[in-house]
DNA sequence: TAGTAGTCAATAGT
DNA sequence: ACTATTGACTACTA
């Protein structure tokens, strides 16, 4: 099914070690190691991360339509407002059915789907609440933005321009509309990939992100692509640039083709897992954030799951379900800082207060399981 | 039904 | 406090 081994950016030979021994694949661990300006960012985090309640008061019912990020949040749960709270957590939905060329027909994907459509509903509609509440949202969370360290422009996103501009929380709300949750990939997999080092171009990623919104709106893209088209900001370059790294454009490099993966309409991202786990190492360790902080609330897994796949991950290939959880973390990754930041805090606050949405959502429990389901809004 | 993937939860290690 | 490891479990596939 999966033979997709050759498209994997990790050399094979990593691949292989990753296979065969989840146990001993201890062998890379050169990842990440800097951890700069730390106590700066401790800091500002902290003022961004524990400003609790501020999503509350939102006049603009935030709280009904929250950061995309709070779709990966189980209801019911109660967090304390520190960052090292846990919660038990939740598996992802079923992914495997709705990702991918994972498309198994069956028997019990009857709720799941019914689960799904009324998700991907929600997104549809919410996706310009959304996006409005992000743009009035961000002039009031302004100030958090400007704790930053400088070095977060560095890291290439700080872009700024969602606090000057519509189309700036435009671009961005789109990214993040598609960043989580179920509906994301459903509609997202053309082809979000590639260029980290920006061997993709600023059109190319835009278009992506476009119709990636366009999908997200429901099929009535095409003039939202156009238009979006002619409101390209300058920052989402940058953003590609910087993020774009751990995805590979196998398609651009090796031609469109190996098969599976592929062709117009299938799912042809692929993501090197490894750059994604050295990059979110390096992001965590950055910023302080805890595993189990960025495990619980943003993909919605354990720590030890995320401690492995950072350690070991798969290549993408290898991978099926799992997948998902790399794609969660490779959007995070492109998300801008404030947005990331925004992004725990919010899934902290739907920790908190639980999701409206899950709570009329048939659950599927899974060992501790509250919430099957990734919320979209 | 066996094998595999993905994950959790407990816990050992730092 | 945080991360790494690992046994056990569930879901899915052949």
């Amino acid at each position: 099914m999966e033979n997709l081994g050759n498209l994997h950016g990790v050399s094979h030979s990593q691949a292989g070690d990753l296979m065969s021994s989840r146990q001993s694949s201890h062998s890379h661990r050169n990842l990440v190691s800097h951890a700069h300006g730390r106590s700066a960012m401790v800091s500002s985090m902290a003022s961004i991360l524990d400003s609790t309640g501020d999503y509350r008061t939102d006049p603009s019912g935030l709280s009904g339509h929250l950061h995309p990020a709070m779709s990966m949040c189980e209801s019911g749960m109660s967090l304390s407002n520190t960052y090292t709270t846990l919660t038990p957590l939740q598996h992802l939905p079923p992914i495997s059915t709705v990702s991918d060329k994972f498309h198994h027909p069956h028997p019990h994907s009857h709720h799941h789907a019914a689960a799904h459509q009324r998700l991907s509903a929600g997104n549809v509609s919410g996706s310009f609440t959304l996006m409005r509440d992000d743009h009035r949202g961000l002039a009031s969370m302004g100030n958090l933005y400007g704790h930053y360290p400088k070095d977060m422009s560095g890291m290439g996103h700080g872009s700024l321009s969602p606090l000057s501009n519509g189309l700036g929380s435009l671009h961005n709300s789109q990214q993040t509309l598609s960043a989580y949750g179920p509906g994301a990939h459903l509609s997202n997999d053309a082809k979000m990939l590639s260029p980290v080092t920006g061997f993709e171009s600023h059109a190319t990623m835009l278009s992506r992100s476009e119709e990636h919104l366009a999908r997200s709106l429901g099929g009535h893209g095409h003039g939202m692509i156009s238009n979006l088209n002619g409101m390209h900001h300058p920052h989402s370059h940058l953003h590609s640039q910087a993020n774009g790294a751990a995805m590979l454009a196998e398609r651009e490099r090796h031609g469109a083709g190996s098969g599976q993966t592929g062709g117009s309409g299938g799912q042809a991202e692929e993501i090197n897992t490894k750059e994604v786990a050295q990059r979110i190492t390096a992001e965590l360790k950055r910023y302080s954030i805890p595993q189990a902080i960025f495990a619980q609330r943003i993909l919605c897994r354990s720590q030890g799951t995320l401690s492995d796949l950072l350690r070991n991950p798969k290549p993408w290939s290898k991978l099926k379900s799992g997948r998902e959880t790399f794609r969660r973390m490779w959007k995070w990754l492109q998300e801008p800082e404030f947005q990331r930041m925004s992004a725990l805090r919010l899934a902290e606050f739907m920790t908190r207060d639980g999701c409206p949405q899950c709570r009329n959502v048939p659950l599927k429990p899974y060992k501790s399981d509250v919430c099957g389901f990734i919320m979209l809004f």
